[in-house]
DNA sequence: AATAATGTGAGAATTGATTATCATTTCTCT
DNA sequence: AGAGAAATGATAATCAATTCTCACATTATT
């Protein structure tokens, strides 16, 4: 049992934040965490918990809110951009690109200092599959 | 005492539906009942959730994902808006007005169904007074 | 190798939001 | 006024998300 799980070991959180780099969006701990065991990876729920807080800490994680409840998480170093939810299957995906016009809302006396934007709708596997995806 | 209570209760929800009714943004079950005890209005929590659980089953209310945390709830006769949401105070305004080109970001497969836009800042109030409103 | 520092997993504990419960009180209708 | 239905407020129960704890494993440092 020590000998099948040194090699599966290592450094765990590296594990985590690599998956999360990988995602075709933010991911919340849970959401992240389902991952890893689904892909065969045995990681603590806790462990993603922490790998999550230090790397906001660090600064190369960012989290995002506004996407239904809870909270996920992505990479700092992608470029602004913005997502898509699907109310099906729950999933956030990434956009590219961005809109005109914000700047037209902001009403007197009020200083914007970002936007978010998110599209809902059914993604294409949801769209597709009756069930969800 | 029993004096005392008669004006002020009726029908405590109606109460509840007027406040939020006259709010300048969705509010939040707690929010709601702060402002309410706030200006002397004794009303309890439950009565709250039960009131804004009912509006939405009626389809009077609608619920508001995607500001922070938590969820906040808003008339729904109003017309297509969106919201500022102030990083100081954390209260959610609504906005006048849209936004161009949204469609251009759904990927292919996606549909569409509605968006959100929050736009994030300090608003007014909290812009002036240094440490909050 | 020896020791100290850090990382890890499992589950308990905590937290905050929401819902359920229940004894009263208020309404509605007669 | 009187009876039964509905509403109310206080608080307990529930639930999900997050944090904490601790025994043990891994790594780093001599």
């Amino acid at each position: 049992m020590q000998r099948a799980n040194q090699q599966q070991r290592a450094n765990q959180q590296l594990t985590v934040l690599r998956a999360l780099g990988e995602a075709d969006g933010p991911l919340s701990a849970r959401e992240l965490w389902s991952r890893l065991i689904g892909s065969g990876k045995s990681v603590g729920l806790a462990t993603v918990y922490r790998a999550l807080q230090r790397g906001v800490e660090e600064g190369t994680l960012e989290s995002v809110e506004g996407l239904g409840r809870g909270v996920r998480y992505e990479p700092k170093d992608r470029e602004h951009h913005h997502h898509f939810l699907c109310s099906t299957c729950d999933h956030a995906f990434d956009l590219f690109g961005c809109v005109e016009g914000l700047d037209s809302l902001v009403p007197d006396g009020f200083q914007m200092t970002g936007h978010e934007v998110v599209l809902l709708g059914t993604c294409d596997a949801c769209g597709n599959a009756e069930g969800g995806c």
